[in-house]
DNA sequence: CCAGTGATACTCT
DNA sequence: GAGTATCACTGGT
C-alpha cells in the first residue's frame, strides 16, 4: 500500500522509525528503482526541552526550507558540499516544519538501473549514505517540493520491525541537537552508512 | 586522511 | 550588493 498524506503526518520521530522497512520507490524514463529503508534520520521539534538546533528549519522560513513548513509528505532536496544531493521527507502538521532524511536502503528493484547509475560502486556502497541513496535513486533537485502522494517518487508498505537508535551522524555543530537520538537503522541490517 | 564543489545564509557596506 | 565561512558527503590515498 503507498502512503497517504496522513501517513506523513506524524512527528520527525514517529515517521523516520516507521519508515524503516518501508520501501522507496521512483518510477522514470529509465526505468524504475525501489529500495528498501533500512537508516533513516529524524529533524525539528524538541528534545527533554532542548530544540533541536540541527535541523535547517530551526533558523526559520527560507527560500530553501519553505518546503518543510507546507503540508506533510513533499521532498526535501537540497545539495550539500558542492557536489551530492540529501533527500528528506517533509513531516509532521502544516506550519510544523519537521522532516525525516533517508540514509540508505537495501535495493529491491531495477539493481541493473541503479548499478548504471552508480559507476564503480557495488554492494552497500550503492545506496548506502545520503548522497550515494539520491544518486541510486535518481533523486537531484528538480525534484524539490515533489508531492509523494501523488508523484512517480513514493512510499509503500512497511511494517513493524526491530529497530537500532543512535545519534545522527555529522552534525556536531548543533550544541543541543548533536546528542539527539534520533538516527534509526534496522536491527543488524549492513546497508547501513558508515 | 583529505580535497573537491557550489548553493546558501550570513555579515558587512 | 559584494564578500565569505560553512556544509544532514563521497571517493581515492
Amino acid at each position: 500500500m503507498r502512503w497517504n498524506r496522513d501517513d506523513f503526518s506524524g512527528s520527525p520521530v514517529e515517521t523516520a522509525r516507521r519508515l524503516i522497512g518501508a520501501v522507496l520507490v521512483h518510477e522514470t524514463a529509465e526505468g524504475t528503482a525501489a529500495v528498501r529503508i533500512t537508516e533513516t534520520e529524524a529533524y525539528g521539534g524538541w528534545y527533554e526541552g532542548k530544540p533541536d538546533d540541527g535541523a535547517h528549519a530551526w533558523r526559520g522560513r527560507t527560500a530553501r526550507t519553505e518546503v518543510l513548513f507546507g503540508e506533510p509528505g513533499h521532498a526535501y532536496v537540497y545539495l550539500i558540499y558542492g557536489m551530492y544531493c540529501c533527500f528528506n521527507i517533509s513531516c509532521d502538521r502544516e506550519g510544523e516544519p519537521g522532516c525525516v532524511l533517508l540514509r540508505a536502503g537495501e535495493p529491491v528493484a531495477g539493481l541493473p538501473l541503479i548499478e548504471k547509475r552508480r559507476g564503480r560502486a557495488k554492494g552497500t556502497a550503492l545506496t548506502c549514505g545520503p548522497g550515494r541513496l539520491c544518486l541510486a535513486m535518481g533523486i537531484d533537485r528538480s525534484l524539490y517540493g515533489a508531492d509523494l502522494v501523488t508523484g512517480p517518487l513514493y512510499v509503500e508498505g512497511g511494517a513493524p520491525c526491530e529497530i537500532e537508535i543512535s545519534k545522527r551522524k555529522n552534525i556536531d555543530y548543533a550544541a543541543y541537537g548533536r546528542d539527539f537520538p534520533w538516527r534509526f537503522t534496522m536491527k543488524g541490517c549492513l546497508w547501513v552508512s558508515r
